[in-house]
DNA sequence: TGTACATCAGTGAACGCGCGTTCACTGATGTAC
DNA sequence: TGTACATCAGTGAACGCGCGTTCACTGATGTAC
């Protein structure tokens, strides 16, 4: 049971930095290997360089673990999306940023977007928890930009911006979680079936009402 | 090891008759629990009546069980779509009418769904195969749909059906994806929802080229 | 400055579990004579 | 028509596996005196 990577015991107060880095792995491990099943206990103990039984140390169980990752996943998400919008020039361009941001986050850590978006709903039964609440604020920051485009009269002001940009979330997430769950499908050029989606969403809120 | 549950034996040409009733079995556990990892093959077998190494007589592994369920409901989903298209009156009509059906399907069939169109790609690393090529087949009616829209001038002729057909593709399954993935979000009215992602992506299609 | 002691981060061994799969077999079914 | 035999659908027991988790513990670290 001797990990074969030994670490130097943390001093007193450190106990956070074990569970940092508990965390820090198992994210990496999951990205890595792609399974979420593959990312056990054991493993991540292992790699950490520390006996599974520790791990119980710093999460109460597997669930725990695998929350935290996509709590964090969700807090990187939303910060992308915020950087995307910022970056733009008008309000357009903001909304197609916003879902290029999107996909190409989907697209760069799959495993981790499966987690936050394409899991079994098991988990969030009870509650609706952080992971949710942070989802939400993923979407925040679309519904503050389809709220600008109603300001400008671009989009139906009398329109709930809240179902628009679910409405469109819809659509990046088809995209995303297509190219994530059939890589090997004959799509021909991924960018450009990207594009299309989102110059057929735009074309589609932004359809004179 | 005994099955609780006891059948007779089949004579000696019907050996095909438990590998139906297997397969059946196998989809409805699928759809009843919910979750792969749960129609074990010692689970099945129980169900079935009969004790686990016999399902091996009929598929040669777990993988060819499940894969074999999936080439059914890829079977079942084609049909449905054809169906949708046949009772359309108009091209924009039967569109809608595919994509309402598309959804409809697998909101039905959830976990059905997450097999064909969720599933980590692991399984078609080597192989296009059967289920992939009725995943074409599945979008193949869509295709003609489309074509039969640039052909009235309603869409532009000028561009690929099969990239269109993609494109809306994406946009299906996102909503249905999002649903399935996602029931205790607060979406508000779900059908609602999926209109909108309906309006918005003929729009987007249809706009003026 | 030196020693006894409390703390608590981390260990090692073990638990029970259900799984997919294998293997040598059994015994009802159908056939040949 | 009756009997010996071949076939092969299905059985029962066992395999090795990795898993999450528990529990009593150890021993380095820091503190009190």
């Amino acid at each position: 049971m001797k990990p074969t990577v030994t670490r130097r015991r943390a001093p007193r107060g450190q106990g956070e930095q074990l569970h940092a880095e508990i965390l820090k792995v198992a994210a990496e491990m999951l990205a890595a290997t792609g399974r979420e099943e593959d990312v056990s206990i054991r493993a991540v103990a292992e790699r950490v360089g520390v006996t599974a039984p520790s791990i119980y140390l710093h999460f109460a169980d597997k669930d725990a673990l695998l929350d935290a990752v996509v709590v964090d996943a969700f807090t990187d998400l939303h910060e992308v999306m915020e950087r995307a919008a910022a970056d733009a020039t008008d309000v357009v361009a903001a909304l197609a940023a916003q879902g290029r941001a999107f996909i190409s986050f989907a697209r760069s850590r799959p495993e981790h977007y499966r987690l936050m978006f394409m899991r079994r709903p098991d988990h969030d039964l009870e509650m609706p928890t952080a992971a949710e609440l942070s989802a939400v604020a993923g979407l925040s920051s679309v519904i503050d930009t389809v709220r600008v485009a109603q300001q400008r009269g671009i989009v139906d002001p009398a329109d709930d911006p809240v179902r628009i940009a679910f409405t469109l979330w819809s659509a990046v997430h088809g995209v995303a979680a297509l190219l994530i769950a059939k890589p090997h499908f004959p799509w021909g050029d991924t960018d450009d079936l990207v594009e299309r989606v989102l110059a057929m969403s735009l074309h589609g809120i932004l359809a004179p009402y």
